[in-house]
DNA sequence: AGAATGAAAACTGTTGGCAATAGAACGACA
DNA sequence: TGTCGTTCTATTGCCAACAGTTTTCATTCT
C-alpha cells in the first residue's frame, strides 16, 4: 500500500460537510430558503449531529445560511441590500489590497500577471459560449486572484468569504439578464484594472476599481427571479 | 418573582462562553500561548464540552485562537505581520466605510456626530490619567463608531472582528511604549478624521485614514514584551 | 364554519461516553 | 552521552441519547 494514507481524514469531518453544502448552496441544488434540518443532513452523509451542527455554524459565519435560535438554520434569501452591502465590501478591500499591490509591482513574479491575463481570457471565453455561471464564477475568480496578490491573509479570507455570499446572492438575478447588461463596459474594466496593475499605478487600478464596482452596484437593481 | 425571566436563556449558551474567554483575553488574563482545554473549561463553566468546542470555534473564526489538529487550542501569539495585516485592513475598512459617509454625511443625525467628539474627549481624559488601556479601548470604540455609520453591516461586522484581534495583539505591545509615542500626531490625526467627517470632505478623510494608519504601522516594529 | 385549545410531532441544544491520535515520557542502544 | 524506537497519557473528534421548546394538527366549542 504506497501513496498517501488517507489523506482525505486530515481535514475535519464538519469542513468536508460545509464544502459540500456550500457547494450545494452555489449549485442552486439547495434554493434560498431551503431547511436545512440537522438530523437530516446527518442522515445523509451518515454522521451525527455534531459535525453538521458546526458545519453550518461556520456557513452561518461564513454568511450565506441564517440560523435562528430554536427555529432551525435555513439558506439565506437574497436581498438587493446584502447584495449592494457585499459590492461595498469587495470594493474596499480589492481597492485597498491592489494598490499595495502595485506599490511592489516589480516584487511579483511575472508568471502571476500572465496567470491574470489568461483568466481573463477564460472568462471572455465562457461568455462566448453563452455559460453566464461560469462566466461569473471565473470573473470572481479574477477578481479573488487580484486580492490574493496582496499577501495579506485577512484580505483573502474576507474577500473569499464576500466571493461566497455573492455567487449565492446572484443566483437571485436572472442569469438571462445578468451579466449580459454592460459585458462591453464590464470587459473594458477588468482589462483597465489589469493594465492598471501591471503599470503600477496605483491610483490608477484604485479608480478602474471604483468605476467597475459603482457600474455593479447600478445593476443590483435589476429583477430578481424566485430560485 | 417580577423582572425580566430569565433572559440570558435567550442567547446561545456558547455565546456566553465566548464572550466570558474573549474578556479574559483582551484583558490579559489568558496569556498568549495559554492551552485552552475544552475539558477545563466545560467544568469550570460547569456545562459540557461541546458548547465549550462551539466556543472555541467561534473564537478561532474570531481570529484570537489557533487550534491545531488534535492538539488542542491555544491563545493566539501576536506577530508583527499580523498586526500589519490587521492594521491594513482597517485601513481600507474604515476609508471605504468613512469616504461612503462623508458622501451623506447631510442625513448623519447631529447627535451621532456629536458623540463622536465626546468619544475623543473620553480617549483624551484616559490618556491624560495615564490610563493607557482604557485609551486604546477607547481609541478603537472611536474607530468602529465612524465604521457604524456606514451602516453596512459586513462593514461593522469585519471591523469588530479586526478590532477584536487588534486588541489581543497590542497586549504585545509594552504599554509604557505604546501609545505615547506620537500621542500627539495621534490625537491630531483623529481630529482631521472628524472634522473632515462632519464637513463631508470624503478625500480628505480617506487621506486622514490613510496618514493614521501609515503612522499606526510604523509602530509595528515596537519592543514585543512576553506578555 | 371558524376560533380556541390541547396533544403530539419535530427539531434543536446539551450532555456524557468512546475510539483515535498527537505529543510526552521513557528506555534501549550505538 | 546522544539518538532512535516504544509505550503511555492527555486530549480531541465523533457519536448516541435526553430534555426542552416550538410548531403543527386534530378536536372541541361557539
Amino acid at each position: 500500500m504506497s501513496g498517501p494514507v488517507r489523506q482525505i481524514e486530515q481535514r475535519h469531518l464538519w469542513e468536508q460537510i460545509a464544502d459540500d453544502l456550500r457547494e450545494a448552496i452555489h449549485r442552486g441544488d439547495l434554493p434560498a430558503g431551503s431547511r436545512l434540518i440537522t438530523a437530516d443532513l446527518a442522515s445523509r452523509w451518515g454522521v451525527s449531529r455534531g459535525p453538521v451542527r458546526e458545519a453550518l455554524m461556520a456557513l452561518e459565519n461564513e454568511g450565506i445560511v441564517i440560523s435562528t435560535r430554536r427555529h432551525g438554520t435555513i439558506v439565506g434569501t437574497p436581498s438587493t441590500v446584502d447584495l449592494d452591502e457585499i459590492l461595498c465590501v469587495r470594493e474596499a478591500i480589492e481597492a485597498a489590497a491592489g494598490l499595495a499591490v502595485c506599490d511592489q509591482i516589480d516584487q511579483i513574479p511575472l508568471a502571476e500577471l500572465r496567470r491574470l491575463a489568461e483568466m481573463l481570457v477564460k472568462v471572455e471565453k465562457a461568455h462566448a459560449k453563452g455559460d453566464s455561471r461560469s462566466a461569473m464564477a471565473l470573473d470572481f475568480a479574477f477578481h479573488q486572484a487580484i486580492v490574493d496578490l496582496n499577501g495579506n491573509s485577512r484580505f483573502t479570507s474576507i474577500y473569499r468569504q464576500m466571493v461566497s455570499q455573492n455567487t449565492h446572492h446572484m443566483k437571485g438575478v436572472d442569469p438571462n439578464v445578468w451579466p449580459f447588461v454592460g459585458w462591453d463596459e464590464m470587459t473594458r474594466a477588468h482589462q483597465q484594472l489589469l493594465d492598471a496593475l501591471v503599470a503600477g499605478e496605483g491610483e490608477g487600478f484604485r479608480a478602474a476599481v471604483l468605476a467597475h464596482y459603482t457600474n455593479a452596484r447600478r445593476r443590483t437593481s435589476l429583477p430578481i427571479v424566485k430560485s
